[in-house]
DNA sequence: ATTAATTTTTAAGCTTACTTAAATATTTTT
DNA sequence: AAAAATATTTAAGTAAGCTTAAAAATTAAT
């Protein structure tokens, strides 16, 4: 499948997930960089090739069939990052881009040949889950945003869901990384804020960043 | 750049390096798998972009751009071969068949760093030489085809210059293998067929082979 | 040195994945 | 509930990278 197809429709899978905010087409266009209306053309297209349902000014929703595509790239995608990130000395950023790339132009046989190497691992080094080669994602999520987390309760950072190179710098020169251990110190409610300590520093972290920090508490 | 033009201008370097048989819009086009009207196309396109010479009915010739470009692309797809077949349980050909579509959508970035992790190799599994970052072959190339070897002589394997999954099979069951050591025991000149023993075996070879694997003298 | 065969080129047309601009529908605001 | 704002869709058009078919040039054969 094209480039382009496959980039459609894992942004659609994606923004269901997350976002949860309607996905229509000028949304995903947003998201791809490209016009409302080529959006339009290419839900409608992929309609007629079962990868999703289209209805006019409806949200799209993927298919079984585009479901499973969806989650064939994304598994190349955060097997990518996890091959890249153990092997050599890159950042966040820079594994999230070369993976954007590579995770179209890899077979299903190379793809499993890299979890096998890893260890079939279940997450990538944002902490983002691995689909395994049916494309099943066998780990239950129970990481929440650190915007409703607790005031005076531990927590450890389970996924950075980003792919903004601002963001990853931030995250690396202050500790902020899959698996370390963090206090929630602070919520400020009114300005949606978050104050945390990390190795005996203390951070305030705004709404944009709050949002896209997922963490697991610590039993 | 495109994956069409990059490998437009890798089909042209190749031709001029190997085959010798002069790189004409057919010849390109049949290793493309296009047709010749696409070929002249492409190469009057690549010409307005000083990526080679082009004029009517004339051999292409690539600028010294269009030579840095087959470089680069040559570059990713040894390395990735060399790496690929480091890591994994991958054959000549499996490599050689995912390294044809990673080439295009690695980073000189992402090369380099896998040129590293390898120690800067000088070869790739086939034998070919890996151009460095600034496009350069720094190796001399003594090897020859078995055609033109000597009776009796000791070889060492240097190249098996082929992308064909027969063959690869076909070497890697006779022991075939960059750096291994064969006897040329008889040249059948009439039949263009060479007689060569390895490792106690006794295999005939016909032209088709004797063309494409290299061999550099034993001293 | 013609003729025949092969190649190359030109011309016209197709598909994919876009674009912009205008028309239409939906949402939001008042 | 109407008007205003926003989003979606339609329509027309573009560029890249192909195709086939016919014309022109080159190469090979007699």
């Amino acid at each position: 499948m094209s480039v382009a197809i496959e980039n459609f429709v894992k942004a659609i899978y994606k923004n269901d997930k997350h976002d949860n905010n309607d996905t229509k087409p000028g949304n995903i266009a947003k998201k791809l960089g490209i016009s409302n209306a080529a959006a339009t053309d290419m839900a409608k297209k992929l309609a007629t090739k079962d990868l999703l349902f289209y209805e006019k000014y409806q949200a799209l929703q993927l298919t079984e069939k585009g479901t499973k595509m969806a989650l064939n790239v994304v598994r190349k995608h955060r097997l990518w990052e996890a091959f890249l990130y153990k092997l050599f000395d890159m950042s966040l950023h820079e594994i999230h881009r070369e993976a954007e790339s590579l995770e179209h132009e890899t077979s299903d046989f190379l793809a499993d040949k890299i979890s096998e190497y890893l260890g079939n691992p279940k997450f990538d080094p944002h902490g983002d889950p691995i689909p395994n080669a049916l494309g099943e994602i066998t780990t239950e999520n129970t990481a929440i945003p650190l915007a409703y987390t607790q005031e005076n309760k531990l927590y450890v950072i389970a996924r950075l869901m980003s792919d903004d190179k601002e963001f990853f710098d931030f995250c690396a020169q202050n500790g902020l990384k899959y698996g370390n251990q963090i206090l929630v110190s602070k919520q400020f409610a009114k300005n949606k804020m978050t104050q945390i300590t990390i190795n005996n520093n203390t951070i305030l972290l705004n709404e944009d960043f709050t949002k896209i920090i997922y963490v697991d508490e610590v039993n």
